[in-house]
DNA sequence: TTACCTGCAAACTCTTTGCACCGCA
DNA sequence: TGCGGTGCAAAGAGTTTGCAGGTAA
């Protein structure tokens, strides 16, 4: 169900990573990076916090920011934010893709560029740099 | 360039539109709703503040809030939140379309849905009951 | 008159920051 | 060892709420 590209990374390949995105590899950032760049999918900050606690890992809130941050300015996350929803989302997955909201049960769902294509007949005076399709919605069982 | 629907309503206008709302027309609310419904487009809280002071309206932060959010919930207004962007907007254009947001500029406009289509291939499992597309770019002069 | 609205301040939520300490490289 | 990361607490921004007084219908 894990539709991003890490599913299961090791410590050794996350610690690559980050080294190469010009980061240190704490024991915090290693751990955090197992959560949210292969388990979850769309965590909140929370999401992440209540994870960490669970799994043991020490670290504070502002770590949990920091790192996200980082992760994002570094290009292996992506924050969203959408209507109707006062807190960032973090996505791992870094490809182009769209994202349905099942207004019932909150979940989002990633959904391929390929099966909601859109027909931009703008004037050339627009220069599009990024285009963000949220798709509301209610998953039929 | 005003391209809601509401160019130039009459207090007396307004005052009806509130009643038949639901709403009590009071001087802070009408004198809100002539910017927010006529003049303003994609407004924020503190537009919307900044606007009532200049105009010499005495009213509160709170009142400001309590009034967009009504007039939201009666479908006057739409309350919009962007990607990268932390504050509330509010569109008085209730009719279906979607948003170019200027990268440099932070201008938004309004794009109507004849000239951004898109083709829906998903499942009949989802159920749309409502899409956003945010188009990020740059507006050539 | 009564129910709703307003205004103030305080509370709340999410996120960032300052600073002393700690740990990776 | 030195630079950057961590943790705590405090600050900040945006929004909501509680309550006493005021106003529309």
């Amino acid at each position: 169900m894990n539709n991003n590209q890490n599913t299961c990374l090791s410590a050794e390949q996350i610690t690559h990573m980050l080294k190469d995105a010009g980061l240190s590899a704490t024991s915090q950032r290693v751990g955090l990076c197992k959560y949210v760049l292969c388990e979850a999918r769309h965590p909140t900050v929370e999401d992440v916090r209540n994870w960490s606690e669970t799994q043991g890992i020490k670290t504070s809130l502002a770590t949990v920011y920091n790192t996200l941050n980082a992760l994002c300015k570094a290009g292996m996350l992506k924050d969203l934010r959408f209507p109707h929803m006062d807190k960032v989302i973090y996505d791992n997955n870094i490809e182009p893709h769209h994202h349905f909201l099942d207004e019932e049960t909150g979940n989002i769902i990633d959904i391929p560029e390929i099966d909601f294509e859109y027909n931009n007949k703008l004037s050339h005076e627009y220069e599009i740099h990024d285009v963000d399709i949220i798709i509301r919605g209610r998953l039929k069982n």
